[in-house]
DNA sequence: CGGCTCCTTGAGCGCTCTCAAGCCCGGTGG
DNA sequence: CCACCGGGCTTGAGAGCGCTCAAGGAGCCG
């Protein structure tokens, strides 16, 4: 299943449509995405839809002078296309080599399940909005930390890929790699988590980090 | 069709089925909802949608310390209830005196225009995660009030009704009550709007707003 | 008039940003 | 085998935007 499909150009940019084109070249219409590919997104309206089946994707929108905002970040079983986020305004970016499974055309059974990918996308932009809001740069991490172990952990403990950079993690969180680079090694220094290289993440006190997500405990010392 | 209804007891909250029910006995299905009402929404699964058909509904989150987080301000036209935000964990409160319809029972062919309604919430919470995570204080209150002026004002000028008090405009906007009155205190002596009392603001420069709102020239002086 | 809520304005602080330097590590080529 | 390079990460020092704390004003209602 991992091996079924090659994959795409080494291009950094690749349109919806050759992703589309891609998949229906293989029989179970699945496409490799490399890693730090952009997915553009011509204005067509194409209602295609594709289900993550590894690996990770950003949903991000800019601002004219450039800031970046990641409004979701996109793991394993979750939905993602036009026809879901509307990519109104968002590009969409593979953090690392992800695989994505065309579903649109397969069944009709589906419209429900978009339906339910989009209620979690709302759900999820509006908790968001309130970690950007009103939680502090700790309690933002800490957020993160639960949600990203929540979608890339596998049974086998607590440990988990972290696709992200530190400028991902900065722009998804509204901080700067900086922020974010001196509150995991504050944890890390905590033992609340540990990292093995800079992009594996145990969480060892996963009841810790949930009590400073939820804003509290958490000395404001930098 | 505005006084078809009388206004609910003056609890300052309503369950969602106490607002059912007063629609239901009114013929047209229109309750009146008094300022400052928090609507309260118990556990069932009501899919009951209402439209706003007068005033101003906000949806909001709270932290458990009581850091509070308004995720959406809903105008008149907007749709709202268990079946559209889900109110995952939202609070919904009217911010003036509302007036809602109750269209849920009404026709059927309901469901295409809920499901657009769900996709603008999704664009409105991303579109405002950006705000929230990106802008500074000067570009959130311009957005803001381009966003309130196409919610809220009527085709007579640019004036309109701000629903909103200033600690409101702080929660919504991931500030703080000072911050906000100091802004909107500077982009009147700069001329950019002006006031009528403290809640009805007219866009003297849309054009200046919009420019500020999308990120550039606004010098930082607070 | 007092009391209330909401708003304005000032002064100073602090959390996070900015700027800067240096480290780690994998890749590449001599 | 090692030097070099570059991207990503860490860490420090200082600055600034927005917050906190505080006082007072404006409007409303009894």
């Amino acid at each position: 299943m991992l091996a079924t499909s090659k994959p795409l150009s080494g291009t950094a940019v690749v349109p919806l449509d050759g992703l589309i084109r891609t998949c229906n070249q293989t029989e179970n219409r699945i496409a490799t995405i490399p890693p730090r590919t952009k997915l553009f997104l011509p204005g067509i309206d194409r209602s295609e839809t594709f289900r993550i089946l590894q690996g990770c994707i950003a949903l991000f929108q800019l601002l004219p002078d450039g800031r970046r905002q990641i409004v979701d970040i996109l793991g394993p079983g979750r939905l993602f296309g036009r026809g879901i986020s509307d990519l109104h305004q968002c590009g969409a970016e593979a953090l690392c080599e992800t695989q994505v499974e065309l579903v649109t055309a397969v069944r009709r059974s589906l419209d429900a399940e978009i339906n339910q990918s989009i209620r979690q996308m709302l759900r999820r932009a509006q908790a968001h909005a309130t970690l950007l809001g009103r939680k502090t740069a700790g309690e933002r991490i800490a957020t993160a930390l639960i949600d990203l172990a929540g979608q890339f952990s596998n049974e086998t403990g607590d440990g988990f890929q972290l696709h992200l950079t530190r400028m991902d993690l900065a722009d998804w969180l509204g901080l700067t790699l900086e922020t974010v680079s001196r509150y995991l090694n504050r944890f890390r220094r905590e033992g609340l988590v540990s990292f093995e290289g800079a992009n594996r993440i145990f969480l060892n006190d996963r009841t810790g980090l949930e009590l400073i997500a939820a804003g509290r405990e958490l000395a404001a010392v930098q």
